[in-house]
RNA sequence: GGAGGGAUGGCUGAGCGGUUGAAAGCACCGGUCUUGAAAACCGGCGUAUCGAGAGGUACCCAGGGUUCGAAUCCCUGUCCCUCCGCCA
């Protein structure tokens, strides 16, 4: 959520803003309901007032009346009227302050200024690139065919068990899989400074407003059907980020740096059609979370850090890469700036998004009431989010499987996560 | 699943239906004292929102209700604790 003070305030400058967003700030309805809303607020507040002035008054009147032997019905007939006309004014305020909410919260996050112009991904815009494409002296095989040859990767038995974009893996491709997991977790815990933490995979809906998935975004999500309405996670951003809801942190806590795996649940509606073979996009992967809360000040340079700490992994794993930042049009509700980690697929002679490093600035904490008590005033304030991918595990194992592929279908373990397969060095 | 108890400010913890936005302690901030620190003493210290300010309003888990008036009484929900049962 944005500032409403400054929404208020500014809205011509908000407004010009979310125009490289593609969004389009209806200033003319915020204006009406904002005049109404002051309005209907100063008369509810001075009827309250005087309610209230009324019925501390009441004490004693009553009593001093009952001595005299006069009757108190009048005295209370006035409070009764004065408690009516306040309701009144109350519910007219209250119906128009949920208006102004509910429209400013489906209003996104403000990009950064250095966030380039365009409308899709096609004007992103790449900053780096990290090692060379394999040149392969045989023709490439995508995961699938490799998995199939393995017989270690199965989509057509998941497609039984539960439906499609699930995949079953077995053996050596599922133990590669956990490797990784423990490869970034230990990774990031203990060379990045992360705690490791482990939450719920289920998550009320206070949570997913918190990090902006609702209400906007509902059809991405599974959502449990019976009475208590918990939603699978459709990243460990969000219960992690919803640790300090409602929380104020000491200054000395900051920052606070988690690294979550948790398995990951979308419901893809709107893809239908879109990489619908193989493992890239799924309604359950697994990922590696960093998320982190700083102060306002650091939270720039926490991008940059972050985002190194996801590239680390391709990096010792050695698996090449780019970074692009995604242009206005491509960015998130939440973001205020994003940087995409694509990692080169030989089969698909392209990078392909891995990682996604966001800052969400204090959009989500203002939502999360995620606060900080800043030394310098003493007073509670709004911390900053950010959080990436380092990685998405899923990804990264048919990565692994493309780039490491030898002519007779097996796959060369990298080295990194020999340990974490028993000094293996290949598969198949 | 059964039976009880509870939810109050950063934390602990008092609160009779009206004078309680809320005692007290801890923590924290400022000051006195001290070479410095500690101790002691004095003062300050919830959050949000409206207002230039004075000040107003809302909030004592959440939502309803009773009442002229609710932190306090009633109902529903959520969460926590204790005991019994069941169980990975």
């Amino acid at each position: 959520m944005l500032d409403p003070k400054l929404v208020r305030s500014e809205p011509q400058t908000i407004a010009a803003a979310l125009v490289i967003k593609g969004f389009t700030l209806d200033v003319e309805k915020l204006n009406q309901l904002e005049v109404l809303r002051r309005d209907l607020q100063e008369k509810a507040q001075s009827l309250q007032a005087e309610r209230n002035a009324y019925a501390k008054s009441m004490g004693k009147a009553m009593g001093e009346a009952k001595a005299r032997g006069e009757d108190i019905e009048p005295l209370k007939a006035k409070g009764e009227a004065l408690k009516l006309a306040c309701g009144e004014a109350e519910d007219a305020l209250n119906d128009v302050q949920r208006q102004l909410d509910e429209y400013l919260s489906g209003v996104p996050n403000t990009p950064d200024p250095e966030v380039p112009a365009g409308a899709s991904e096609d004007d992103n815009v790449e900053i780096r690139r990290w090692g060379e494409p394999r040149v392969f002296d045989f023709e490439v095989k995508d995961h699938v065919d490799l998995g199939a040859q393995l017989g270690l990767l199965d989509f057509e038995t998941a497609t039984k068990i539960t439906g499609s974009r699930f995949a079953v893996m077995r053996g050596e491709i599922a133990r590669l899989h956990r490797a990784l997991i423990q490869f970034m977790l230990n990774t990031h815990s203990q060379e990045h400074g992360y705690q490791e933490i482990n939450v719920p995979y289920m998550v009320n809906s206070d949570s997913l407003f918190g990090t902006g998935q609702l209400p906007k975004f509902e059809e991405d999500l599974f959502k449990l059907s019976d009475e208590r309405n918990f939603y699978l996670i459709p990243t460990a951003e969000v219960p992690v980020t919803n640790v300090y809801r409602d929380e104020i942190l000491d200054a000395n806590q900051l920052p606070v740096k988690f690294v979550c795996h948790t398995p990951c649940f979308r419901s893809e509606a709107g893809s239908y059609g879109k990489d619908t073979r193989g493992m890239i996009r799924q309604h359950q992967f697994e990922k590696v979370e960093l998320v982190q809360f700083v102060k306002p000040e650091d939270a720039t340079e926490t991008l940059e850090q972050l985002t190194g700490h996801a590239e680390t992994i391709l990096q010792k794993l050695g698996l090449p890469y780019r970074t692009i930042i995604l242009c206005g049009g491509d960015l998130g509700f939440s973001a205020a700036r994003t940087y995409d980690i694509e990692v080169w697929l030989p089969s698909q002679q392209r990078y392909r998004e891995i990682s996604s490093c966001s800052n969400f600035r204090d959009f989500q904490a203002r939502r999360l009431k995620a606060r900080w008590r800043n030394p310098e005033t003493g007073k509670p304030e709004l911390l900053n989010t950010l959080n990436g991918s380092g990685l998405a595990v899923g990804r990264t194992l048919l990565a692994v499987m493309e780039n490491y592929q030898q002519a007779d279908g097996s796959i060369v373990i990298p080295d990194v996560l020999q340990p974490y397969m028993g000094g293996q060095r290949s598969i198949g």
